[in-house]
DNA sequence: GGACGAATACTCGGATATTGTATGTCCGAGTCTCAAAGG
DNA sequence: CCTTTGAGACTCGGACATACAATATCCGAGTATTCGTCC
């Protein structure tokens, strides 16, 4: 099991976006130098977290992508949703009911699968996890991330 | 993000292996053909359930698979860890380093990274409830499957 | 009747397709900004 | 000075190519049981 990276460069990205503050949009080709990312794929990660409502793109020549909330108001558990989808890691196929095992269980089959069942509360309990963290909890875990961020973001004149 | 199928078969495998209970060991053929699975991929998946001393393999004419252990001793992390590996799902590629965003950090980068933090404590809780829960709860989750798993086997001859 | 050997039915482990998903690249279309040209 | 027009920079969305992991199959080797054969 294993999550895309996908995520990884998503909360990177806001979290940085939302160093950077009120500043004007950072356009991919920023993003991509920043985080030394392939452009085009960021840009495809990226799309999904601005559908979602979590970023903000706008066109034009002044354009690029920023936050579209402030960063206390997106979850982590949002970004996860958005970049992974809304499924559960665990996909129960009911493979109880197929084959010889399966037959004649009458009414035994009508409830959820236990298994399936169990795996869905795990899956609830990471989710709460993330759903209890924002961008604005990461920004402050690395407190000297901000300064760092603005001095060198104003050397990226590129 | 998604789990390997193998951790279902794995799972049901064991349950069913416990409802029979002190039977005799049964054969991969009649496994597969208790949930209608391919025959040789549902040995593949069962090997690491062996190497991790949850299953018990048999060689022989009267060989064939096993608890190797009362179910109330067997969690359901340990069968998802034996089939989907010991690794995380988020696996943190350190990209804050990389790029220019990274550049002139000093000591900021010493400890690890935020992100991947609170990732790990939400696997965390994830596995927490896994390891909670054993093979025994399965089978109590669905009082009737002992009954109806030992009157099918018993008419599967074959 | 007991010892021995062959046949059988399994598992084990590795090698090898096949499929699907994640990753990565490319291109045309649309949109906004800015500047230059013309009235 | 104001309006219009065109160029440039950027995003959007889809189409396409590639890499890698999950899925699936096959085969040779080993092992325990069973059964027949021979002494």
């Amino acid at each position: 099991m294993r999550m895309g990276e996908g995520v990884e460069w998503g909360l990177h990205c806001c979290v940085t976006l939302g160093w950077l503050d009120d500043a004007a949009p950072v356009s991919i080709r920023r993003l991509a130098a920043w985080f030394d990312l392939p452009q085009e794929y960021l840009k495809k990660r990226l799309q999904p977290l601005a559908r979602a409502g979590i970023l903000a793109s706008s066109p034009g020549v002044r354009g690029g992508w920023s936050l579209a909330r402030p960063p206390g108001e997106i979850s982590v558990m949002e970004v996860v949703t958005a970049l992974e989808g809304p499924l559960e890691a665990f996909r129960c196929t009911e493979i109880r009911q197929r084959g010889i095992g399966g037959r004649d269980a009458g009414r035994e089959f009508d409830g959820p699968c236990g298994i399936s069942g169990m795996m869905r509360r795990a899956e609830l309990a990471w989710r709460r996890e993330l759903a209890g963290r924002t961008i604005a909890d990461l920004m402050g875990d690395a407190p000297e991330g901000a300064a760092r961020t603005r001095r060198n973001y104003s050397r990226l004149t590129d």
